[in-house]
DNA sequence: TTTCATGTAACAAACGATGTTACGTTAGTG
DNA sequence: CACTAACGTAACATCGTTTGTTACATGAAA
């Protein structure tokens, strides 16, 4: 089955932009993303229309966060990008005429119900500022490196 | 996304093969689950190879129940369906080189990983003769009604 | 031996996610 | 004012997966 990866590319995309001052064009992050500029400017505008971002255009143009890292969860990215369906099993028909069929869906629902409420609340513990943070713990030491060699 | 609905189908086969108790061809199944023969035939073949079910060729022939149904869960059937994937948006790639992916992955595979305990988990809680207790439950009176209008 | 049934391979259709092209719009630069 | 850089968006193409369908082989019972 063909996953939806568009949240896994849009924290992609962020955290790459809270390393910078400056706006990314969507062809700096398409090449970041490996994709096409146009699918970039799809998504993050998903995210714009949300109030995360903003999209300048013109000549030094290109994308800027535009909200506080440690209020943006991933739960909140998830709504932005309307919310697709999290699951990749379920049921046949939403709603049965047949009698056998029902009792199925009540039984499977509550189990989805379920797993969706704990993996919605993990979404919502997780803030973009958490993950920078485990950015610069996990890698900063590497970079620093870097940067005195420079 | 396009859902798997094949744990549905086999729970909605299992169930009305569990009402009877002479066998079920694939064109009676397939016309109680609105789908064709072939495709009655290529997923009920999983159940038959995890040892869930017979298939008798010939007159009188078709598919019978060879498991205990108290014994039988939602999880076992999810394994005999060769544990399709349960979720449908997940890392746009499994293994990155960049670091940036590696610490968005990591993130969300906890989360996922802690949705996916929790939903098998609640499938290895339900067994099909809870099921079909369920529906006698919940539909008995009507259908001993319609016994005694007979 | 005919009929009813499964077993299986191969092919077709439908669907959704992603990639691509094309063109419009806006903003800065010279 | 023309030019260039960037986003905005619609339309179309491509790819992979799931499901549906056809065709044919196999086995069992009447």
């Amino acid at each position: 089955m063909k996953r939806d990866s568009r949240l896994s590319a849009v924290l992609h995309a962020l955290l790459h932009m809270a390393e910078r001052d400056t706006p990314m064009t969507s062809d700096a992050l398409a090449q970041c993303l490996g994709t096409h500029p146009v699918v970039v400017r799809r998504t993050m505008g998903l995210l714009r229309e949300a109030g995360l971002v903003t999209a300048d255009r013109g000549h030094a143009g290109g994308w800027r966060i535009s909200a506080d890292l440690t209020k943006v969860t991933l739960r909140q990215l998830h709504e932005a990008l309307g919310e697709p369906a999290l699951f990749a099993v379920g049921n046949r028909s939403e709603h049965p005429s047949c009698l056998v069929e029902q009792v199925i869906n009540a039984a499977l629902d509550t189990a989805f119900a379920d797993a969706e409420a704990l993996l919605l609340q993990r979404f919502e513990s997780v803030t973009l500022a958490a993950l920078a943070a485990d950015f610069t713990r996990r890698h900063g030491a590497h970079r620093s490196r870097h940067r005195h060699e420079a």
